[in-house]
DNA sequence: CATATGGTTGGGAGCGCTCCCAACAAGGAG
DNA sequence: CTCCTTGTTGGGAGCGCTCCCAACCATATG
């Protein structure tokens, strides 16, 4: 088998330098005439620069990390991570860049692949994402000088880059949806109190209920994202006989709807039901899922312009996008409305 | 700030040279005292070899690729990707190997991705996942001469190594299954029949209901994996009064159970669901499902391993490695027997 | 005619590492 | 005492690229 050809190689074919090669390659100034026929000359021998001489030389690798924590187990049944890969993937794709997977477990051998992740020369800058608070890997990110952003709102967002929709928000949204339907016993399938999403679902819902004048009381339960943890919570919480829930993922609220009808109840005549993410394709429920819809993909595709911004230099000041959600109504609140176009 | 360091500054440090800091780093053979005190240096420093500078000397990288086309839209609905992905990761991880992610849809430019996948000094090596029939990304591969191994039986697998289920033994199980409870008009849900899963589940469910003396009939139709396709594909085949139905997918059997449930008829009182996957958590559906499990984590897990001797030149002649799967019986089947261990 | 200008091109230096060979010291064998 | 071995170390060469500066030519200008 012979050897892999060069830039030196091609440029002798062609009879030009080294130089000239790299120029047509990269797009430098070059005349017509030599341009073309390094380029057949390229064609030709399916000429293909070396990515790791490249990265060398011009200490830019082309390569962006994504790194997700607590990958264990159930991490890919929730359609969320796959969807926030597709995006950053076409993101990346986009920019002709390539998307390295960092995923690891709790495991303390685990964790040590983190350092991995900073190795000079493998990747130009990193995508942190669903960290629970408290992680440490926000702080050793920082202190390295890796560039990277963060999906989420990460304890002390005040000094790093991130993306993240408007939870908070959104939650409100789905309180008051609940109070103007008239429900006037709410309940909360909280997500895991040691996650931002969760945190901040949990209080934009309180904060609507409050501005409504209700109050969830002791209806409240707390899940682990799973569709079974929706399940046994909603079981639970179906003794307090709420008229109405929001569940803080639809995911369990798929799990929610099942304890529901379990219990002989019927959703939405005895019980509201407002979920979060928007992911689960609605034909998939009975009734259909009214959610709060997160825009997953743009978050992804956002993360990567913004590090590819923080890699080139442009963006200096921590900066800190939110995307909005908005409420797609359909049959499971019991709202009389009509689902919104592109719910 | 100050420039990152390098092998010779370390070794200036430690008063040592370049040379023996990389035995160091890298395992060679040095006396135990100055060895102490290069490591000294090493952790007092944070150093980290530059992976490019590494890749272009060694001319490795230890990054494998993973490629999966026609990654739209509904892809990571379905657990079975995740889990792969999941399986290869913790393999990578455990070899200190970084993966790379390849995702792109059909359009034509995102085919052209295609050729960033085997850009030299890039990856060592690819898997290659989920190809439907005739995709020409195989033969791509093959021209080049780029490691790789195939997760799948791809069209001419004699001349490729890869990685499969017995996909047509584990769907006969299933037949067999069917005819040992009695059941005399077996209906069949298939996947697309341009993947090798698909094709193979359907002959091997074919095979094993001809040796039980049955046959499908006209009962049968053709999902595309999704939990709605299987659900439409039931309700169709319904009409034929089927008293037992093999489905390709636990996605697709999900929604099957419903179009027997919206139906008014009862599983598996009026008929049997057998499915194929062991992917979806049992006590998600009702009554739990019968499934032949394949092992997705361990495929993943062995695709890492059989590449990585590709690379290193272990391996020389195609190899095809092929899991068994297993029957997990529950009660879907509306078998009498108990679910076995493990199920 | 000399000089400035701008578009092209070639080649040196260097990125940080690995690989290899030579150098050297310390013993043990002859 | 010399020779060989073994263990340890240093440094040259080179991986294939980018970056930069100098050289070159042709044309425009003084």
């Amino acid at each position: 088998m012979e050897r892999r050809l060069n830039l030196e190689d091609v440029g002798r074919r062609a009879g030009v330098s080294r130089s000239t090669v790299s120029r047509v390659v990269n797009g430098g100034h070059v005349s017509s005439e030599t341009k073309r026929r390094v380029e057949a000359v390229i064609a030709e021998t399916g000429y293909r620069p070396h990515a790791a001489a490249r990265s060398l030389a011009s200490n830019s690798t082309g390569v962006i990390g994504l790194v997700i924590p607590s990958a264990a187990g159930t991490l890919f049944d929730d359609p969320y991570f796959g969807r926030l890969i597709l995006g950053i993937s076409s993101a990346t794709n986009e920019v002709d860049m390539t998307l390295a997977l960092f995923l690891f477990g709790d495991g303390p051998d685990e964790r040590s692949i983190i350092s991995r992740v900073v190795t000079p020369g493998l990747v130009d800058g990193v995508i942190v994402t669903a960290t629970t608070r408290g992680d440490p890997l926000i702080d050793h990110m920082q202190g390295t000088n890796m560039p990277f952003v963060v999906v989420g709102r990460p304890d002390n967002a005040v000094s790093t880059f991130c993306v993240d929709v408007d939870n908070r928000a959104g939650a409100r949204t789905a309180a008051l949806h609940l109070a103007a339907l008239g429900r006037s016993r709410p309940a909360l399938i909280a997500a895991p109190s040691n996650t931002s999403a969760g945190i901040d679902r949990r209080n934009g819902f309180l904060e609507g209920l409050a501005e409504a004048g209700l109050s969830v009381e002791d209806r409240i339960a707390e899940g682990d994202w799973s569709q079974d943890s929706g399940r046994i919570a909603m079981a639970r919480l179906l003794g307090g006989q709420p008229d109405s829930v929001f569940v803080s993922s639809d995911r369990m609220a798929v799990g929610a709807l099942r304890a529901v009808s379990e219990a002989g109840l019927n959703c939405p005549r005895d019980i509201s039901v407002v979920s979060f993410d928007g992911i689960v394709p609605p034909d998939l429920t009975t009734p259909r899922l009214t959610s709060v819809v997160q825009p997953v993909t743009e978050v992804g595709e956002r993360a990567v312009r913004l590090l590819t911004s923080v890699i080139g230099g442009a963006s200096t000041t921590p900066e800190h996008v939110v995307f909005p959600t908005e409420l797609a109504v359909r049959e499971s609140c019991g709202s009389t409305a009509q689902a919104r176009p592109g719910a």
